[in-house]
DNA sequence: CCGTATCCCATCCGATACTG
DNA sequence: CAGTATCGGATGGGATACGG
């Protein structure tokens, strides 16, 4: 049994994200998309109902989100827990790989966060630098 | 002076990510948009000109490289450095706050590089479990 | 070499309606 | 409650051509 990576080095292609053909691109952009990071950042708070989910990342459709939600769980990053009840009720929850995955993207988000009056200042700089009349 | 922070604690505005109205959903973006995440981890390996980064991050055409650049610098995340000399030569590095964005970005890009294999057989489970035939 | 401008298509995504 | 189905507009993004 060989790795991925393996297989990829006998092909003599670099196994990494800036490789259009590596697989881990597409893992990355459901990972830190537009709305997967949200998703993520929000079931690191706890297991979380689909319309829970809704009101905590703010402006995402059923539809977005239920796309997110299939892709992360196809990834292995997102369980899905279906109570055959009616009304149904289904949790969501980060399986121990999303767990770490969301840990070093929630590092990001944060910093990104605790960081915005500069990123602020910056574009006033840029803009005022080329619209000046 | 108040930071933006204040100003939106003042509208009992949550400031993070979470929230729609909050300018550091734009900013996460455009950090881990498709090409703002490339872009950046080929920068963190040091300062390149146009068509080096084009080189570096695979599949990437120029107006998608071009744009991604100007969103980074306003954001002042990257610095452009252009020479008045004939043919011109144009150099992009990281700022200090892009370094420390991307430090966080590459700790998350190299997880997920380290742990493909589990993502792809998550997603055979995933796909055999409702195709089966 | 370093881009910008234009065209045009694919996909993304929100709104709405409907199902179990 | 927890979604799926469908539609149409907005946006993303590649190809090409052109300008400094």
């Amino acid at each position: 049994m060989t790795t991925a990576q393996e297989r990829f080095a006998e092909q003599e292609l670099p196994y990494n994200v800036f490789s259009k053909a590596c697989p881990s691109r597409g893992t990355l952009e459901h990972v830190t998309g537009r709305w997967g990071a949200l998703t993520l950042g929000a079931l690191y708070e706890g297991s979380f109902r689909f319309n829970e989910l809704r009101r905590r990342v703010d402006g995402v459709s059923e539809k977005m989100l239920s796309q997110t939600l299939h892709a992360l769980e196809r990834d292995g990053l997102v369980h899905r827990e279906a109570q055959p009840t009616n009304p149904p009720r289904v949790d969501y929850e980060l399986t121990p790989l999303g767990r770490e995955v969301t840990e070093r993207l929630m590092s990001l988000i944060q910093f990104v966060e605790g960081r915005m009056d500069d990123v602020l200042a910056a574009r006033e700089r840029y803009d005022s630098a080329r619209a000046p009349r």
